[in-house]
DNA sequence: TCCTGTTTCAAACAAATTTTTGAAACGGAT
DNA sequence: ATCCGTTTCAAAAATTTGTTTGAAACAGGA
């Protein structure tokens, strides 16, 4: 009998078992990726997944607690040389990090792909790993878009101009295959990487830099002029009523 | 017996499961997207799937279809009288006809939430959708900015600032719930539309402005300044050999 | 060596999902 | 009214995929 069903990362067995499940899980998500797949590339059995870790539902949380851990050391987007920078140094490091991250071919990290995934069809773990991986990149993201834009900057402002930024590299976490087919010239430059950081650091920074004189310039409101109006923004999810099958959906 | 499987639009059933497969397909992709529940949501039967489109791949194809005809009738991004404003404006026009298509509620159009399942774990069916739904908006777009850029710019200077524009719309593709998440404040404004309209305009224009403005000066080489070096950009694909199950991925 | 707890394995099992089937309902033309 | 092609339906096969099982292999210590 399986001790407990509740292992981690002791056996061997066990940690082929999370790397093949982080390349699964990083190219077809949850529900798509499937377990014989993942023991194959394993070279495990099949009973492996469930004796290990209790289930495909086990493995995929342990595969994310896996990669959140081997992130954090891998691809550091914070230190204390890191904040002795002027702002724009810092934006040009994180912009870098981040872009390695998600181009940066077989070192690119799974658990962005993963997030990529959760975002568009979440699981139940979509908080967790929102929580866990993406709010202190963006945290500390708002803070150097508030040192770029100055002490004028309502939140606001700074929610957007943080946006405007982060998109420009999110941008490749989806959309690597339509940058490719659209962009082929630039996209198999040997330089890519090197070429795209300094193209967003650039008009980051030349964007945020106008905004400020901006700010500066009209002292009284701090949203840009407006032209039309109207708008809406909600969305139906799928119901948790309708006693339907598992909700391996959320 | 089926007539030849080969149906398309006629009967009131197709149009009815058309239209479920389109909000299905849209949540979740082709893999995981449940036929059943699409015949339940169109009130039809199970083999209705089958008798009319010959399968869930025939309903994906034929819904594919659907959408890009529809698509190009509800939201065009191309006309006489858009052409004859200033680049500026047609940007503006651009920017607020693809937020609609992502952000705009109900209205939002499930080719594009389709298009960004495509992207991150293709179906045989990616290179069709790319090409009849993406490469005009991009071709329509390379030529607003290039008309931004002036005469200066590079084939690459200008696909560098096509994609940190079009980016910057893209993002709520795929980023609206990391967006409602992380900027709650800025999401519930019952204005967003129009004031990411107003902010990614002006800050677009900005950034190519500051671009234009470094092209003139320095009429030699149209790269910007480099600091750092090495980068590499390559990744594997899902085998089509292994003669494994069917190859419902690419 | 023998015992014991752990791990691997092939095969069976179970649940979910797509596809097929054969009959019934339908609708218009003869 | 009857015929005939089309469409719908409930039920059953087939397929895919996750889970369980019972035995065998393994490893280390009495």
């Amino acid at each position: 009998m399986p001790p407990n069903g509740r292992a981690g990362e002791d056996g061997a067995t066990a940690q082929r078992l999370l790397d093949a499940a982080a390349h699964e899980f990083a190219l077809h998500g949850f529900q798509a990726g499937r377990i014989r797949d993942i023991v194959d590339a394993a070279g495990a059995n099949l009973a492996a997944v469930n004796y290990h870790f209790g289930g495909k539902e086990g493995l995929y949380q342990a595969t994310l607690a896996h990669l959140a851990r081997r992130a954090r050391d891998e691809w550091p987007f914070d230190s204390p040389e890191l904040r002795a920078m002027p702002p724009e140094d810092q934006l040009r490091a994180f912009v870098r990090v981040m872009l390695m991250r998600y181009l940066g071919g077989p070192k690119a990290s799974p658990l962005s792909r993963i997030l990529a995934h959760e975002l568009l069809d979440p699981t139940p773990a979509f908080g967790q790993i929102l929580k866990g991986v993406s709010q202190p990149q963006w945290a500390r993201l708002v803070q150097i878009v508030r040192d770029l834009l100055g002490p004028r900057a309502s939140e606001d402002d700074v929610s957007l101009a943080t946006l405007s930024t982060a998109s420009q590299w999110v941008f490749f976490l989806f959309g690597r295959r339509m940058f490719e087919a659209v962009f082929p010239a630039l996209a198999t430059d040997p330089d890519v990487v090197d070429r795209l950081v300094d193209h967003i650091a650039f008009s980051s920074i030349a964007a945020m830099r106008a905004t400020r004189e901006r700010l500066e310039a009209a002292p009284a409101t701090s949203r840009p002029p407006r032209r039309r109006a109207p708008a809406e923004g909600t969305e139906k999810r799928r119901g948790t009523a309708k006693g339907e099958a598992k909700d391996r959906r959320i």
